[in-house]
DNA sequence: TCTGGGGTCCTGTCGCCA
DNA sequence: TCTGTGGCGACAGGACCC
């Protein structure tokens, strides 16, 4: 999908149509997830931190990111990719692999051309959004051609011009080559993918490491016989907050560390999951990261353990100048706990002693009361009906009234504890047919399983 | 300029054990 | 009994991706 939130934020909101859009997080230490192709003739790119997206692009729209909607779309090119293969391996909320060729959707360069052009047209009919394709007989070189794609087009790498095709282009070009292996290659001269491959393999495993050297010499020679996976086990769950002001009491840290303990085991249990390693996450006042882990001797979902586990690691950690960061984090997971299998050999113990107060803890905290208007956020009022939020501050929150397909919307100003004024759901971007005739207010769909697509992937 | 959040994978080191 | 070696799990850090 091109520019994915942006996209989205812009389809809900017609008067940021053609703006410049950025999507991220707006505290003090935001960074931007995506900007739209307007905000990015300034210079604004992903990860670039908000305040100096603010500096260069200050008249553009500045949103928090709604991921529950982009989630819903998401499924729904989900969807119709699962339509064209059984093997679609989802990357992101944005992108996957689809393997045409084992979905018999494409078996030479013109039917790939055919189903690359219908997945388009579906997906602009279903969400409203462009999605770009890349075609090519390998991951790699879908990738990249859907890099080529993009914004809102269609690229086919026709097989045996890859080599070709591949050596002029950057050493970043590929995956896996991020900023320090593009910096240590070119410490080494190499700069192109066609300096890689005459640099020989036994040269990149010396420079690079065994995995990272045969790796991407393979690709260099535009080897890349990985399969397209569907089915992916998660490996680890975590959760991380970064803090707008650095913490220097200890006793917060802690506090927060508990926090975050529980709000992992809230993850954790969502996903039907338990684990036996503890990692303990601390960014310090000067960027520096350091992790603690410690392995327990069967998995658990306890809050209680995970908490105390946290604990005990951050005991070994010096916060002394402040921490800008905290994170927990479980891996080693299993889809069984320790205590199951103590409740399958003593079942009646299990029964005496039902589960206690730790579920509603872990509930309890997530929630704050208080009132908040965020940038983007939808909104009701009970006599202007759906809109969103522009900004807040000083005790007043402006809105736009505008749904995605009216005309672009009035703005007003309301007191943030206006009681006219509600939260609301996101509106579907594009008229529901199943809605349409029914008395039911049409809404996105709450739960289908599935991610956003980007990339195909087929053998012609 | 001042760097998010959620992941995956790889490497080096250390201690234990056969 | 002593020494060497290799495998392996745990741990910490780093690179990368979206």
């Amino acid at each position: 999908m091109d520019a994915f939130f942006a996209s989205v934020e812009q389809a809900s909101k017609p008067s940021l149509r053609g703006k410049a859009v950025v999507v991220g997080g707006l505290g003090p230490r935001g960074v931007v997830a995506t900007a739209s192709y307007e905000a990015r003739v300034f210079g604004v790119h992903s990860a670039m931190p908000m305040a100096q997206a603010r500096r260069l692009a200050p008249n553009a729209a500045y949103l928090v990111p709604r991921f529950s909607l982009y989630r819903a779309i998401s499924e729904q090119v989900m969807a119709l990719l699962r339509e064209l293969s059984p093997l679609v391996e989802p990357l992101s909320l944005d992108e996957a692999f689809v393997d045409l060729e084992a979905g018999g959707a494409a078996w030479d360069e013109e039917s790939a051309r055919r189903a690359g052009r219908k997945l388009r047209a579906d997906i602009r009919a279903v969400t409203g959004l462009t999605g770009s394709v890349g075609l090519a007989a390998s991951k790699m070189l879908a990738k990249i051609a859907s890099e080529q794609a993009k914004p809102d087009g269609l690229v086919l790498i026709e097989p045996g011009t890859e080599r070709a095709l591949l050596a002029p282009m950057p050493v970043r070009t590929l995956p896996g080559v991020g900023p320090a292996t593009g910096d240590h290659l070119r410490r080494a001269g190499i700069t192109t993918v066609e300096e890689l491959a005459e640099a020989g393999e036994d040269e990149l495993v010396r420079l690079l490491g065994k995995a990272h050297g045969h790796a991407l010499y393979a690709m260099a020679l535009a080897r890349d016989e990985r399969p397209v996976v569907a089915e992916r086990e998660t490996k680890s769950v975590s959760v991380e907050d970064t803090y707008d002001v650095d913490i220097h009491d200890r006793l917060r840290v802690g506090l927060e560390v508990q926090r975050l303990a529980d709000r992992c085991v809230g993850r954790l249990r969502g996903a039907g999951l338990s684990g036996r390693t503890i990692v303990l996450k601390v960014r310090r006042y000067d960027f520096s990261t350091l992790t603690r882990s410690e392995t327990l001797r069967g998995p658990t979902d306890d809050p209680a353990v995970i908490r105390e586990a946290a604990a005990r690691l951050l005991d070994s950690v010096d916060t002394t100048g402040g921490v800008r960061l905290l994170g927990v984090g479980v891996s080693g997971l299993a889809d069984y706990t320790q205590e199951d299998l103590f409740a399958q050999a003593l079942p009646a113990r299990a029964a005496e002693a039902p589960e206690e107060t730790v579920t509603e803890a872990v509930v309890e905290r997530v929630e704050p009361v208080e009132r908040q208007w965020r940038a983007g956020q939808d909104v009701r009022h009970a006599e202007y009906g759906h809109g969103w939020v522009q900004g807040s501050g000083l005790g007043r929150v402006t809105v736009r009234f505008e749904t995605p397909r009216s005309e672009p919307g009035r703005v007003r100003t309301f007191f943030v504890d206006d009681p006219a004024l509600e939260g609301a759901d996101p509106l579907p971007l594009v008229a529901d047919l199943a809605a349409q005739g029914s008395s039911e207010p049409a809404s996105l769909p709450k739960s289908r399983s599935g991610t956003v697509g980007g990339e195909a992937t087929s053998r012609p």
